[in-house]
DNA sequence: CTAGGGTTAG
């Protein structure tokens, strides 16, 4: 008879675990109640779980309220499922209504109320919490200690951290990883380099904290060269999150060949219908211009979410295939897809390039009354790019003035770069005024508006223009670019003489200006403020 | 009832 009841009483947890809707839940709850189990504590803290992963935290909180006297597991499971739903400040409450009750939190308490803080920055309560666990002598628990250095490292109180970490008894490879994404987030990559060659263990998040590290602060090279260490080392196979940041530093350095390698790991680790990995495959395949590419894998993806959608839209836009932005558009739509604001940049983008002026005002009405999108800068900004490209500069300066955001700077050298193309001068002068407000010490701004001058021969101008950046005592930094060579990606400068590659890379860069003059581009050399 | 990482625009 005891045997049978333990076995009903597994059956019950096991469907509650699988309730993927309230209405099974409810059915669940009544089998709960019919077999006697209301007031088992270990079952109703299961349905509140459940109630939690359904979003449901008032029902939850209810029948946790109906419990006479909560145990701290109780308690604790209550925090968790305000914590799922992301109710922080619900979590701190609750934690503070515990307290006045005289329960004594435990070990498993302090690291989600803690997550909490955390999520919202809540430092005052965080420290509070420190010292209730240093006078409860829950110092030494290694999920507690964790979360503690997560806690200081997250609001760049690395020293703090660090300090828990090494008064840790116990510190094992989470603890290690905390630190480490700690130096990352604090873009202290030295540190968290020495760190990763100092750790008794690395698992697959060890590596993902260094690759992040370099990601983080734009080491794109690194991250690769990161990736092929680990690849090599064979110890953890790279996953999700590995393949996603690996992709996104191809991308960032159009490092199609690389990236291509990185495709071919991704499906031999079984992430060919992962649909992060899908969406970072089609933003490097469009930065890198293969187009044909980045539409392949977004077609083969079976599973697409809004970030897919935009990824393919604003690709495409960008890459001068703005009439196919359009039509992806439409067929997004047709989809059942909701756009966002990011999609609404990649459809204004893509009508700058293409020059439809009307479209990209009609889309800008579409944005606000048929999705209640309110505009960005940014998308004033396109909007700027759309009039000042078509050479409506006048259109443009006025567009500026009206719109109920204050203009930036991007929108002010978007400006300027329009002026050069059609040699406004007036236009320029005023975008560079602004810029300067800016930035006063940015030579590059000097620099466009020294073009328009050189370009319509106002050698006088140049040479006051001249003397006024030089007085801002900065200089321009050479133009840095990257390249593949040999599947690495190196750094190099404008008549860079020192990379031991620099042969290799002047040849690539002829085949590159001569493929650039078949497609009819024709390079020029800007004109250089000395 | 316990912890850690990532993608889209400008």
């Amino acid at each position: 008879m005891l045997s049978c009841q333990r076995l009903l009483q597994e059956r019950i947890i096991s469907l509650l675990q699988s309730c993927k809707t309230i209405k099974h839940l409810r059915q669940v709850q009544s089998q709960v109640t019919a077999n006697g189990f209301s007031r088992s504590e270990h079952i109703v803290q299961k349905v509140i779980v459940a109630c939690g992963l359904l979003k449901e935290t008032e029902c939850a909180r209810k029948l946790f309220d109906e419990i006479p006297v909560p145990s701290v597991s109780c308690w604790n499971t209550m925090f968790k499922c305000h914590y799922l739903n992301a109710e922080h400040r619900e979590v701190i409450i609750l934690f503070c209504l515990m307290r006045s009750f005289d329960i004594v939190p435990n070990g498993y308490s302090f690291p989600v109320v803690l997550k909490s803080c955390i999520k919202i920055n809540a430092l005052r309560e965080g420290k509070e919490l420190h010292c209730l666990v240093t006078k409860s002598g829950f110092a030494s628990n290694s999920f507690v200690g964790t979360t503690l250095v997560e806690l200081y490292s997250n609001r760049n109180l690395i020293e703090a951290a660090y300090k828990i970490f090494c008064e840790m008894p116990e510190r094992n490879v989470v603890a290690w990883n905390t630190v480490l994404n700690g130096y990352a987030n604090n873009g202290d990559v030295e540190a968290c380099e020495a760190l990763f060659e100092k750790m008794p263990e690395k698992n697959i998040f060890s590596w993902n904290g260094l690759i992040g590290g370099y990601a983080h602060n734009g080491r794109f090279p690194q991250v690769l060269t990161t990736f092929n260490r680990m690849l090599a080392e064979n110890k953890v196979k790279p996953n999700e999150a590995t393949l996603v940041m690996v992709l996104s530093a191809c991308a960032r350095l159009g490092a199609l060949v690389l990236g291509k390698w990185v495709h071919i790991q991704a499906k031999a680790n079984g992430y060919s219908g992962n649909c992060r990995v899908g969406n970072a495959l089609i933003d490097m395949y469009a930065k890198s211009g293969a187009m044909e590419s980045a539409i392949d894998v977004f077609r083969s993806m079976k599973r697409k979410d809004l970030i897919s959608w935009n990824t393919m839209i604003c690709g495409l836009a960008t890459h001068g295939h703005g009439a196919d932005a359009l039509n992806m558009f439409s067929e997004m739509k047709n989809a059942g897809e909701k756009p966002d604001s990011i999609t609404f940049i990649g459809i204004l983008s893509g009508c700058a390039h293409m020059g439809f002026v009307e479209d990209g005002f009609s889309y800008l009405k579409s944005m606000i009354d048929d999705y209640s999108i309110e505009p960005q800068i940014e998308h004033y900004g396109c909007i700027v790019d759309l009039l000042a490209r078509a050479g409506l500069l006048a259109q443009a300066v006025d567009f500026i003035v009206k719109m109920p955001k204050e203009a930036d700077a991007v929108m002010w050298a978007t400006l300027l770069a329009s002026c050069r193309v059609y040699k406004n001068v007036e236009f320029a002068e005023l975008a560079l005024e602004k810029l300067v407000e800016f930035d006063p010490k940015n030579p590059t701004n000097y620099v466009m508006l020294s073009n328009v001058y050189g370009d319509i021969g106002r050698w006088k101008d140049l040479a006051r223009l001249k003397v006024a950046t030089r007085d801002t005592g900065f200089r321009k930094l050479p133009g840095c670019s990257l390249i593949e060579v040999n599947d690495v990606v190196s750094e190099f400068y404008s008549l860079d003489e020192r990379h031991p590659d620099k042969e290799q890379i002047y040849e690539s860069l002829k085949g590159l200006t001569m493929l650039s003059r078949l497609y009819g581009n024709i390079p020029e050399g800007d004109t250089d403020i000395d």
